[in-house]
DNA sequence: TTAATAGTGTCTCTGAGACACTATGTG
DNA sequence: CACATAGTGTCTCAGAGACACTATTAA
C-alpha cells in the first residue's frame, strides 16, 4: 500500500500549503477501534454482551467487546471478526451505529471507536453462560427517543459500571433500534427461528419499553407479510398454544 | 497527552497475550478524516457543496469539503472546522451520518473517513457563487428509501464526476434525511428565516423525491406546533400572499 | 371444570387524501 | 375584470385502539 502521498507541484501556491497543512502524515493518528453493542432478547429484557476489564484503565469494569481495526481491513469486517472472535457469531445481524472520538475517552491514547450494533437470538448466545462474556440487563432512563446514556443491570439486579463511554454507545444503539422498529422488520432477529406473536410483542415492548395494544400489533404484523405460518403450535404452555411464526425472509450480513 | 499504553503484570498470562495482540502501538494507524455533505435547497432541488480537486488521485474531479481530524479535537469539533473553514458556516444544523473506512476508498493511503451532513439555507450561501465552493444538482436515482450512491449535475445540467467513494456518501446523506423528515423538523434548516407553508412543502418534495399533498402537508406542518406565524405576508407574487412563519424554535449544533 | 392465553369480529376514533369552495393579491 | 395561488370546510377511507366473544390447551 503506498503510505507516502505523492505531492505533484501545483499551479495556485496558496492551494499547494492549504493542502500541506492537512496532509494526513504531518497529522498524529489516533487508533481506530470498534466496539460492539451484541444484543439480545430474554424474557428478562435487553440485555448486552459485555466482558470485564481485567487491566487499567477501569479496570474491573464491564465493557463492550471490541478490537482494532487493522490497516487493510474495513470497517465491517473489523466488526465481524470481533463478533466471530469474542462471541463465536456469525451470519447475524451487524450495523454500523455510530463513531465516537471524544479526545479524553481512553486516557492511554486517543482511540476514535466505531459503534456497531448486533442482533441475536439468544439461543445462539446461551452456551456463553459463564464464560467470557456476561449478560448485562438494559435499562433506560428516558422515554421514548430522547437518548442518553443507558444503565445496565447484573443478574441480581446490582447496577453494573460500564467502561469508558460504553453507556453512551448502549444509549445509542437503543436509539437507533426504537426509530428502526417501526418500519423494519428488526424485532425478528432478537427471536429463535419460530417464534410466537406473544413473542415478538414481548420484544418490542421491551425494546420500546412500554407495552403495545395487542390486537393492533397482532394485525399490523400479519399485514406486513413479513410472517410466515409454520403450520405448528407451542406445547406445554397451560393455555391454549399459539402458532409459531418465522420471519419470511431473515436477512443477514 | 499519554502515548504509550501502561502494561501491568496481571495474574492471567493468556489474557495477558491476548491483550497485547490488540495493543494499538502494534498496529499501523490508519489516518481519520472528516467530510462533509453540506445541503441547501435551492429552486432547482437538492444541492449540495464541492470542491474541485486539483490534485491526484481524482484530479479535476468534485469532492465533498474534508479534512483531517486533529489529534487532540473531537469528531463533531473536526467537522465544524471544516464547515467554517471552507464554507464561512457556523451555527447551521451539523450532525454525524456514518463512517466509510474501505480499504481501498482512497489511493494514497488508509484514510477512514466519518461522513456528516449539514443542513443551510440557500442564503447563508448564496456569496460562496463563483468562489470555491461549487453547488451541484442531487439526482437520486432510487426510491423511498432505498439507499444506494447518487448522482450530481451541474448548473448545465452536465453530470458532475465525484471523487473517492462521495457518491455514496451523499446517497447515505439522502437516506438519512429522508428517513428523519417525517419525524423531526428538519426541513426548516435548509430555509431561510421566514418561509411560506408552499416553500416547506417545496423543501420535502425535494428532499423525498416525490409530491405531497398539499391540505394534508398544511395540517401536519400547523399541528405540529414547530410553525409560529410571523403575521407577515410575501408580497409582489402575482396571485394571494401566503403567511410568513418561522420554526418556533431554531435549534443549531 | 377452571385458569389462562390465543385468536376473531366489530365498533369507534383519528388522521390522510380528495375535492369543492372562498379569499386576496397582481396585471 | 381574469388569473393564480392561499386557505377553509367537509366527506370518505384506512389503520389503531377498545372490547366482547369464542377456542384450546394444561392442570
Amino acid at each position: 500500500m503506498v503510505r507516502n502521498r505523492p505531492r505533484p507541484a501545483t499551479p495556485d501556491p496558496a492551494e499547494q500549503a492549504f493542502l500541506d497543512a492537512y496532509d494526513p502524515d504531518a497529522f498524529e493518528r489516533p487508533s481506530v477501534a470498534v466496539d460492539l453493542a451484541i444484543l439480545t432478547a430474554s424474557g428478562l429484557g435487553l440485555e448486552v454482551a459485555l466482558v470485564r476489564r481485567a487491566e487499567h484503565p477501569h479496570r474491573g469494569r464491564w465493557a463492550l467487546p471490541g478490537g482494532f481495526v487493522g490497516i487493510d481491513e474495513s470497517l465491517d469486517r473489523a466488526a465481524a471478526r470481533v463478533l466471530r472472535a469474542k462471541a463465536g457469531l456469525r451470519n447475524v445481524y451487524l450495523e454500523q451505529l455510530y463513531s465516537f472520538g471524544a479526545p479524553g475517552r481512553d486516557p492511554r491514547t486517543r482511540v476514535i471507536s466505531v459503534a456497531y450494533y448486533a442482533l441475536v437470538d439468544p439461543v445462539q448466545l446461551a452456551h456463553h453462560a459463564g464464560g467470557q462474556l456476561q449478560f448485562g440487563r438494559i435499562h433506560v432512563p428516558w422515554e421514548g427517543e430522547t437518548g442518553g446514556p443507558v444503565e445496565v443491570r447484573g443478574a441480581k439486579g446490582e447496577a453494573l459500571r460500564l467502561a469508558f463511554d460504553h453507556a453512551d454507545i448502549l444509549g445509542m444503539a437503543v436509539k437507533r433500534i426504537r426509530g428502526k422498529l417501526d418500519y423494519t422488520p428488526i424485532g425478528f432477529q432478537l427471536l429463535p427461528h419460530a417464534f410466537t406473536l406473544r413473542r415478538l410483542q414481548d420484544v418490542h415492548e421491551t425494546i420500546l419499553g412500554h407495552p403495545l395494544n395487542k390486537d393492533s400489533f397482532r394485525r399490523r404484523m400479519l399485514a406486513s407479510g413479513q410472517l410466515e405460518a409454520t403450520g405448528e403450535r407451542e406445547s406445554q404452555v397451560g393455555h391454549r398454544p399459539a402458532e409459531l411464526y418465522r420471519f419470511a425472509k431473515r436477512s443477514a450480513i
